[in-house]
DNA sequence: AAAACCGTGTAACTTTTGTTACTGAATAAA
DNA sequence: TTTATTCAGTAACAAAAGTTACACGGTTTT
């Protein structure tokens, strides 16, 4: 675990702080499409990710629900930050978007270490930054976006979080992503394919050229 | 100024803290309408606002733009914070709400006060979290609301902010907030008006029942 | 007072998105 | 192998939102 530590958090983290995030924390593998927070319930550590990718999700009261953004390594989730430090519930869910591996820190370090070493300070500000940036991309994308570059984007940073060009998943489960339904997209996706951007087959859409 | 400080932040910040606000900050009284911030500016202050509100808004390329929140007493641009800190140019605009009253606070002492003060960490990391929750339920709106519901919404919001029950306002400018048209905004207006929820004249919205 | 401008109301129409319903092919289960 | 289930394609329709165009009454400017 020191080593996973070292590679991906050297360079954030001072020698005395990954000593202690090593004594204190647990790994923690997860298999891709495992649920790691329900939204509602409430938060005992916090996941540093070493490899793979996490999906953050809003639902509303009907159990409709919305993608956020990915997490991936070298993130750490800002939610649960704030809900591990202001004791709130959670207000969002995650789920592993492909096998994933973590370092879980219980809270109690967190606070601790906010007043002890400058560069978890910083990194914990920047996880916010970067979170309320990835919020304010997912406002423009809803907002500003008609639903075929909606679709386009996901497409894409589902590419770029996986490496792969090709997207293994149904239509149905990029109509709950994106809060549109499964028509909807396959319709778009049909369109996409007319013009040479992708191919499609069943549970996978191949990148072609966009 | 130390009056307003201790009034609205007393509770918030230790005396050594207020005293040092005092020390370095300046005031500003701001008209209604005025621009705060201009996205892609960058930012030397950070904003308490001790009366009145703020309105932080997105903008696309285009120039279509979009109400993301208000700010009100006793918060700050948690925006400005992670500029600052990052020192990355501004993504949003600022508009007065309502002729308000600030303190700003030089950048260099933000820093310093997040070794120094236990209290002034707990402050950012709560304006973080307060505005990454705002920002998600602006997603929340965008997302799962019609436009109906989102005006309501709005109008709620208008109302809770100034604590009156008449908004001054025009329809074209409700529907650059919400990123929508003019005809639209007036249509779904009328139609609140004859459900008696709302009562409209030139410039102003009478909120009688919602 | 006349002219120009602004805010609102409304009709007619288009585009986008969502819904319902049904089809057939691929895959998994019995 | 037969049956059931899942996934995708498509048509027909409905609802929501956006667009264009114009009218009308205030308000402001000249």
């Amino acid at each position: 675990m020191i080593e996973d530590l070292k590679k991906n958090y050297n360079h954030l983290f001072e020698n005395a702080l990954l000593e202690e995030i090593h004594g204190v924390s647990i790994v923690k593998e997860i298999p891709e499409g495992m649920e790691l927070i329900r939204s509602g319930s409430y938060i005992k550590a916090m996941p540093l990710i070493i490899h793979g990718a996490i999906k953050i999700l809003r639902e509303d009261t009907e159990g409709d629900e919305l993608l956020l953004y990915f997490l991936e390594k070298g993130d750490t989730c800002a939610m649960t930050l704030s809900c591990c430090i202001g004791h709130h519930k959670s207000e969002v869910k995650a789920i592993a978007e492909m096998d994933s591996k973590l370092i879980m820190i219980p809270v109690e370090k967190m606070e601790e270490w906010t007043t002890k070493y400058k560069s978890w300070r910083n990194f914990v500000f920047e996880s916010y930054h970067k979170r309320l940036m990835e919020a304010i991309e997912t406002i423009d994308s809803i907002a500003f976006l008609k639903m075929d570059d909606r679709l386009l984007k996901y497409l894409n940073d589902k590419t770029k979080i996986s490496g792969l060009k090709i997207i293994n998943t149904t239509h149905q489960q990029i109509a709950y992503d994106l809060h549109s339904s499964r028509v909807v997209i396959s319709r778009l996706l049909k369109k996409m394919e007319n013009k040479g951007l992708i191919k499609l087959n069943r549970n996978s859409i191949e990148i072609v050229n966009i």
